[in-house]
DNA sequence: ATATATAGGATAATTTTTATCAACTGAAAT
DNA sequence: ATTTCAGTTGATAAAAATTATCCTATATAT
């Protein structure tokens, strides 16, 4: 809990425990949309506004320490800032995972072709996952 | 327009002059949104409504022969299916560019790690392109 | 402890997408 | 060429998603 607080507090904005809430959510599921932050919030916090939802996650957002994740086929989902990485992604399940790929020469090779000034690489990889096999 | 005619009778979707428009316009841009496709059509086709670019959309979404692609910052757009590659994107002035990469050694990295079987990927690469330097 | 800028909750407004349905049209059959 | 009919269109309503508004409450700097 005192790491979200830090992170709020990093980022001048102000610490409640309604950010709070929605943070530990990202954190502990991951990654998670807007509806579900607001169905799992209402438990512990039956107050709770989805307008509340709403402008925090464009503030997190605009503030670079969330991340919005666009999937086809899914609600967006939004997920805290870490060290650069890809996703997985299972067609049955939904479910949407974490993996650290080498996309360095991807990136390079791209850089040369098209002479764009790279800095930022979405990978995601759609498939099934070895529990829906 | 004869090859535009034939995707839609290949896939079992009667021919219609709305159609046409609206697949002309994915083939013309590459990669356009509900909006622009609806502003766009309207110049010559007046009679057009919203709710036909959506439910057009839709079914040649289902029919398999159109793809969204979901770019963070922008709309949906969607493009005809043609062969595999993936995308750049100018942060700048928000072009979205084809792009030719090799993805089989990451793809085949992201199995052994993963054990998923991945039979589809999205590579999106955001930054300056050429024009915006 | 107080003051003040900011956030939260309730709800309205806006935007986006889907559903409904009568009238129309494309394509197949005659 | 005309008829037939399933499927499409356009207009609009309904639903869903997102943003704006405004008053009250609260976090934090003093």
């Amino acid at each position: 809990m005192e790491k979200y607080i830090e992170l709020l507090k990093n980022n001048h904005i102000k610490v409640t425990p309604q950010r709070l809430a929605i943070i530990s959510l990202m954190d502990q599921y991951g990654h998670i949309s807007v509806r579900d932050i607001f169905e799992k919030i209402k438990i512990n916090f039956p107050s709770l506004s989805l307008a509340t939802v709403y402008k925090n996650i464009n503030a997190m957002l605009e503030s670079d320490f969330i991340k919005e994740l666009k999937i086809v086929g899914q609600d967006s989902k939004y997920e805290l800032v870490k060290e650069a990485h890809s996703h997985m992604i299972c067609k049955k399940c939904g479910k949407v995972e974490d993996i650290q790929l080498e996309t360095d020469s991807l990136v390079s090779s791209a850089v040369k072709k098209s002479h764009y000034n790279i800095n930022e690489s979405v990978v995601q990889l759609f498939g099934v996952c070895p529990d829906c096999q």
